[in-house]
DNA sequence: TTGTATGCGTTATCAA
DNA sequence: TTGATAACGCATACAA
């Protein structure tokens, strides 16, 4: 059955397009009757106002961008979960970019939803670049946009975060108290805000404990399994730190496997906690000590804050700043053992 | 600066709209210099063509619709970013549904795409209704359609599948091998064809082996937790299995979680494998014994195929099936025991 | 090579 | 309560 258009439906019921549209829209002037003879008629023909007329006519799009840096991670699949499910409930589509940790991709994509596709933007930020112009100019289109987890500070607009400084804070101590003296911190990326924040928590407490700091315990990592594999190895060869801290999931994994290769025993050796959305940390070998976001609940805050805006966009507050609490679950991979004391 | 529209920029150029429209499609005759001259300004003002106005006219989205069961799931994430990468070449964009298993969803999700918002659909399947209909009106409007993994067998339209029967064979041989006697498997929901084919490997491969058959051992869960948990440490102390199939890779975790909640311990004296892409299978305590599917690649020949649809609509063969190989990957979670001979 | 005019399918304004 | 009509922004057939 090809698809039927209002003139068609119009005609077929000997009405006009206006009182057609008028049945599918709430708040018009038309009699019950009329109504839903014409639903009626609209279910048997199969028919559906066209989605790009109706924008083209409105203005708007009922769609939300998601801009992720990474889809194969469980903190990003269920943060867009949170947001589907949002989404959906208000009539909204969703559309998905993934940006491979690709700064220019990111602004590629940005560029391209100047064209209307889409009413809102929620991103996950993915470069360090200092240059952020492409999204100053969203806000003067009325393009909201809603950071979550990775932020650019100098882009002034809403944001979901986690207390990461504390998480980290609480990470790095939980770690000094299980007797660690010299933890590395691992991160993908030391200047983008997340980096930054979760390093001074580790900072912190390292001060606070008057554990002497050695700044190459703190190692740039890489996208790249098989370099973060060589890197991996050789710091802890050179460095023999008794803790590590990831601030991201996959880097709790490669040291996992680093500290197999090298038959490093954790917790007796080394002990590892992370930043992780993993569900499954109990069942890891050893169970996984994490930090652990709200991550579901980070996507429908962000939902929710992007359709405030989109909704009641007179008392947006562009300063806005969600904080969510992250868990520090303690597990095998930081426990105390025989061997350390 | 307030987005800019065709009709501006031609004036500002002293150029008609359809010049303008001219530099941004491929094919027109134009000059090469007003063409540069067009596209500088453009991307002075910042003018995108609007994409709802171009796809009225054109009839067209450059848009796929990706219908997948659950976003939390390794196999479909991975899935999804094959299908974006190959989406991204194309210059497509790609939105996402998530149906929760909801076979109602994921029926809405398609009604609503028959309003022109997509060029094409894949999809994996979420519900073992009978009445298929609202997918046989697809092909009748022009909206390809592709599956993976999960398909309707009584829909005709290219699919992407793996090579589910065998695996499934083999994983029960091995764990025959490995001197199992009384194999559950563990399945969401015996109607769909993916539960279907994985469980006549199973069937057929206890047949070969003369493994008498016990039709308790084909346990039914469920989508919640907690009720699996419950059902699956009923089933463990009731019919005490010594090797679990879990044709979903959650049930495997949920079978790890039910064994240490009994004391049960994993091989020694319950072995368990079970289809899943999670890629730190080998972290798992035990290392999990996997039959991984090809997610990513699976994404991709989905996508792949879709275009093929839509670039030659001539040629495609509806019974087109890419079947690609899943491997079975041998851990500790099925090793041989001291205790088991 | 460029310009003019029309229509894609819808909704809003206005008139009846 | 309903109908006629214009406009949303763009791309193309046709004319120049």
């Amino acid at each position: 059955m090809r698809n039927i258009n209002i003139k068609e439906l119009a005609k077929s019921l000997n009405l006009s397009t206006s009182t057609v549209s008028r049945a599918f829209r709430d708040n018009s002037d038309i009699s019950k009757e009329t109504k839903d003879k014409i639903l009626a008629a609209a279910k048997e023909l199969n028919y559906q106002p066209n989605h790009y007329a109706s924008n083209l006519r409105e203005q708007r799009s009922k769609t939300i961008a998601v801009i992720v840096p990474e889809l194969g991670n469980n903190f990003f699949s269920q943060a867009i979960h949170g947001i589907e499910r949002i989404a959906r409930d208000k009539g909204y589509h969703i559309l998905i970019y993934a940006t491979d940790d690709d700064h220019e991709k990111e602004a590629s994509f940005i560029r391209h939803l100047h064209n209307g596709r889409a009413d809102g933007i929620i991103m996950s930020a993915s470069g360090e670049a200092n240059d952020h112009n492409y999204l100053n100019e969203l806000n003067q289109e009325r393009l909201p946009l809603v950071f979550f987890d990775r932020v650019y500070e100098d882009i002034i607009t809403p944001r979901v975060i986690t207390n990461d400084y504390d998480s980290s804070f609480a990470a790095t101590r939980h770690l000094i108290k299980q007797g660690c003296r010299r933890i590395a911190y691992l991160v993908i990326n030391k200047n983008l805000s997340i980096g930054k924040t979760r390093m001074q928590g580790y900072l912190d407490a390292l001060a606070k404990y008057n554990i002497p700091f050695d700044d190459h315990l703190i190692v740039d990592c890489t996208n790249s399994y098989q370099k973060n594999s060589v890197i991996l190895k050789e710091m802890l060869s050179r460095l023999k730190p008794d803790g590590v801290f990831t601030s991201v999931e996959r880097l709790a994994f490669a040291t996992y496997y680093a500290c197999g290769e090298m038959n490093l025993a954790i917790p007796e050796q080394v002990k590892v906690i992370g930043f992780s959305s993993l569900e499954i940390a109990p069942l890891l070998s050893p169970s996984l000590t994490t930090i652990t976001q709200p991550a579901t609940k980070i996507g429908i805050e962000a939902a929710s804050l992007l359709f405030k805006m989109l909704e009641y966009p007179d008392q947006v507050d562009v300063n806005e700043k969600v904080v969510l609490d992250s868990k520090l679950i303690k597990r095998n991979s930081t426990a105390l053992t025989a061997k350390t004391y």
